[in-house]
DNA sequence: TAATCTTGCGTAAACGTTTACGCAATATAT
DNA sequence: ATATATTGCGTAAACGTTTACGCAAGATTA
């Protein structure tokens, strides 16, 4: 039961070699014949050694983990937007025999909190650090590895960085939007955005070609409830309203079963398209026509960039393209 | 900016005093006296220190890194399920500065895919282990864990395991539908499964208080794609039917929009029930009923459960209570 | 055949911590 | 005042790997 292991002096002991043979034995580097190889390798499963992964890492330097740190904007329930970049990071980190870390962090955290992130980052524990954008704390995160000299990758927008980003254009997606509206003659727009989603707004704008007071515009959080309450609200002040833009699905998804509860029927009477374009949506009755910001792909982008950075290669910074996905809501 | 990391001989050094000094001042372990932690702590944030995780943990002989091991059911999207009790998992894990290591494996995967698993838990990355049971690997993954007296936690259920699990009793939520079916006088039901969820089906029919032949009865894959296939099915062969119970949440919304598609009310003319309680289903309209297995919560106590374990106390196998979440489905 | 190059392996010194042990210096008890 | 207990800290030996270096033995070359 309680097994100690094995550690390679006595594996090696038992052998009858040295621990540097069985070290090159499981390592590429150094010079061993093919024939004790082998013989080092069965008999490891059969004694089933296994090195200890932190005398390796200390020895090397180096380790194969990678942090993951982003934060937490609903602490209630888990974040879509988080879930499907982290399927994409892990997709591709299997590929290369790398390991996730995941540091989740409140939004608003305590210098506390922070700080235990940031000795993850500069105890070594990681190889390289994918940082999600869109708190203070991604930014301390971030200035924490870049002055550590940690290989980073940052997902999405932070100010005063210039490389190894991966970020998506929400501007130009929130265009495909507004281009969408158009071309099937919606001519009383609404745009529901969050709170600080300027970029979606503008894009909207430019693709519907109008200006912006010809749009009705409101902003309210980032959940189906706030979206509910946000049809209340349009519909009071623009009656005529035919199409919708909204800064992310589950805003959308409250604005439509609101509407529906109206009577008002989707997308006969009002279009309406999402943001993020989340799992769900295409579960959602109707389904939920939205911009695609390819969570996933953006999570295995950032590895791409990460193995380069920790390569020593640079990395200028990736735009991912948006794509509008149409479903029945429009 | 490449800056090397000081270590504690130089920055013990600097202090003029000893690296055990040093290592006192951070651990709550050994002598010393308040004013020179104060000031070995206060020079370490000046100059940058930070000790090495792989040293420590090397020499600890111990880590704070708890691995989590599951099973990747659809290689194409995020498991929600998943999703769910990782949320739980990292809910409970920060507040005792644990840190989480993430390693889905393929449900069918290859003995090497295995064999990198494996060796994750044998080299000693984690100081426990939580594995989701579904899948051959599972269950190879926990006799290696046991073998190696690495601390453990199952989550479900596990052939051959007695302790140190933390379990939902599916039978007993597929009864609450079954009961919550009787008591609205529906009475011509019929049961929509996965593979082998025979489970539910019995209580399924314990709650309803009828015999099996009573029941029509089909099995399906578990999405939504499937949900709907298996509508048709339903329809022809009990077109009465008035109440249905889904093995999870895709197959009820599946099922739900092809039902519609067909003029048919939900739930005036169908009642509908599905399993798992996923977040979408709170999106889906009509709100969808189903049976919570309080999958974070199971997170979090699978967190417990390993703490204890890892301090040595003995873990008898906890069972999660189900609840029936109703909403508009049924 | 002798000179050189290559191969296979062992020895031992890192890697950066923690901690048992010991010894002064100080505090407490008699 | 002396005897004893406690406190604060330094010395050095682990922890389990990797790898530079060196040295025989075998392979290659001239």
């Amino acid at each position: 039961m309680s097994q100690r292991k094995i550690t390679i002096k006595e594996f090696a002991g038992k052998l009858g070699v040295s621990t540097a043979t069985v070290s090159r034995a499981f390592n590429t580097r150094g010079r061993i014949s093919a024939k004790t190889r082998q013989y080092i390798l069965n008999k490891a499963t059969e004694l089933g050694y296994c090195a200890n992964v932190h005398a390796k890492n200390l020895s090397r330097q180096d380790t194969s983990t990678i942090g993951f740190f982003y934060p937490v904007i609903n602490s209630e329930e888990p974040d879509y937007f988080i879930d499907e970049i982290m399927f994409g990071l892990n997709n591709r980190l299997q590929k290369v025999a790398k390991t996730l870390q995941v540091n989740p962090f409140p939004e608003f955290c305590s210098e506390e909190t922070l700080n235990l992130c940031r000795q993850k980052i500069l105890s070594g524990s990681t190889g390289g650090v994918i940082i999600v954008a869109g708190s203070k704390g991604s930014k301390v995160l971030f200035e924490t590895a870049k002055s550590a000299a940690v290989p980073y990758v940052i997902i999405g927008h932070l100010l005063g960085i210039e490389n190894n980003a991966v970020q998506f254009d929400n501007e130009h997606g929130a265009s495909l939007a507004g281009n969408y509206f158009r071309k099937i003659n919606r001519s009383h727009p609404a745009y529901i955005g969050g709170h600080l989603d300027s970029a979606k707004k503008q894009g909207f704008i430019n693709g519907l070609k109008v200006s912006e007071d010809q749009i009705f515009i409101t902003h309210c959080g980032y959940g189906f409830r706030a979206g509910a309450d946000a049809f209340q609200k349009v519909i009071k002040s623009m009656p005529e309203v035919d199409c919708v833009l909204c800064a992310n699905d589950p805003i959308a998804m409250g604005f439509i079963s609101a509407a529906q509860a109206h009577n008002i029927k989707i997308p006969e009477d009002i279009a309406v398209i999402g943001f993020d374009d989340i799992r769900p949506s295409r579960f959602f009755v109707p389904g939920l026509s939205s911009v695609s910001l390819r969570l996933s792909m953006i999570g295995m982008q950032a590895v791409e960039m990460i193995l380069k950075n920790m390569n020593g290669e640079p990395c200028p910074t990736q735009h991912i393209e948006c794509d509008l996905v149409l479903r029945e809501s429009s």
